[in-house]
DNA sequence: TGAGAGAACTAACTAGCGTTAGTTTCCCTC
DNA sequence: GAGGGAAACTAACGCTAGTTAGTTCTCTCA
């Protein structure tokens, strides 16, 4: 099949452009809620409103379909946190900025937090390749950053891999446990008021850890 | 075709009371791997070394089982948490030696975090009754304990729930992010030397954050 | 206007799921 | 030894999974 060698003016179709999008809300929210192994293809094209084989016309397979929603949710993500790291304006990045930032786009968001846990449970092996070109290097950078910064002093710079773990797992699991918070809390840690207050508490955390002791 | 019946000297045959267990150790390792909708009864058997009818003698169905391994896999984690809350020498815990407890207890049953993680996931459903009894009155408990530490200086009454949420996220995420962990630190955090290092770590962490300031 | 491609459909297949029925085997007790 | 029950087995069920084949509709463009 070659490459279509002159550019096309206009795309070929766009109804069909649309459902795959179509497709891809709807996967990703059943993934995000029951995981892959618990969605099936008729929960899907359910809720697409579409037969099941109909979605075999955008996407080869179930994997295929799954690995398409990871891809496209990651992105956005993925861009903030690299803009974030490779600011580098000497300063080194507020980390309670960074994890307002962050949790106000997963607020918008919240099937990716659930898309990334279950996909670690699973062992991770799609989400890998779509982290081994940014989370390497973000990781270098962060590290790069962390002990120009006056939290070394507190916490060596052999502790500092620990502090990015930690960072990831308040913000992932502020909505992957948020079913338990509520119940037990009796707000929604998922409401604006939940997010707004967060936001804050874990800013301020991570801020208190990072900055210098006395 | 006969599996031999002049060899077998012993036959593997088991005692009901032991071939529970076995089919317990075997699904608690099945589900806190791939979740309840992945793992299939085949599985569970072929890692016990029986046929799949006879699992049923033991357990009613999948569901069944599926809740005995969580409430099984449960207890010892809530006495010691509970222990741990109901101490009252008047003293308040401290959260390092209590973190550490945890992490100590949850490196020997690796299992039991990831069937949290996939439990809440779920909608927690099942954990619900298991922690209706405990979390609720050691929530309560801890927040007393919390607000008579100078903690509350800091943090202000109302963020003593993120200061759980917190202990619970960090706790659970070291285990169930493991795998992307060690592919990006290089070191296994589930391996005694990483259990020991993000203990103390962790352990700090919480010391550092439930301190008065200044 | 007619050809072709995209995207929907129906129908059907295979494989595997959880589950049940009925049978056999072993061990313990009398 | 004989009887009974626990626990293993074989065989088969109904259902649903993901997937494929083949058809129809419709829109775009030459």
């Amino acid at each position: 099949m070659p490459p279509s060698p002159e550019i096309a003016p206009t795309p070929p179709r766009r109804r069909g452009q649309e459902t795959s999008e179509h497709i891809l809300d709807a996967a990703e929210a059943c993934f995000a809620r029951k995981g892959y192994a618990g969605t099936t293809l008729r929960n899907v094209a359910d809720v697409v409103g579409i037969r099941i084989p109909s979605l075999y016309n955008h996407f080869a397979n179930k994997e295929a379909l799954y690995a398409a929603v990871l891809e496209r949710g990651m992105g956005p993500v993925l861009s903030v946190l690299s803009a974030s790291m490779e600011d580098g304006s000497g300063d080194y990045p507020e980390p309670n900025s960074l994890i307002r930032e962050m949790m106000m786009l997963l607020g918008d968001r919240p099937n990716l937090p659930r898309l990334v846990q279950y996909e670690l449970l699973a062992g991770g092996h799609h989400l890998a390749p779509l982290l081994e070109n940014w989370l390497r290097p973000a990781i270098a950078q962060s590290m790069k950053i962390l002990k120009s910064t006056p939290a070394v002093r507190r916490w060596g710079p052999d502790q500092m891999p620990y502090l990015l773990v930690t960072f990831f797992n308040i913000v992932v699991g502020h909505f992957t446990t948020a079913s338990l918070t509520e119940s037990l809390m009796g707000n929604n840690p998922l409401s604006a008021e939940g997010l707004a207050e967060s936001s804050k508490f874990y800013g301020e955390l991570f801020a208190s850890l990072i900055e210098a002791e006395d």
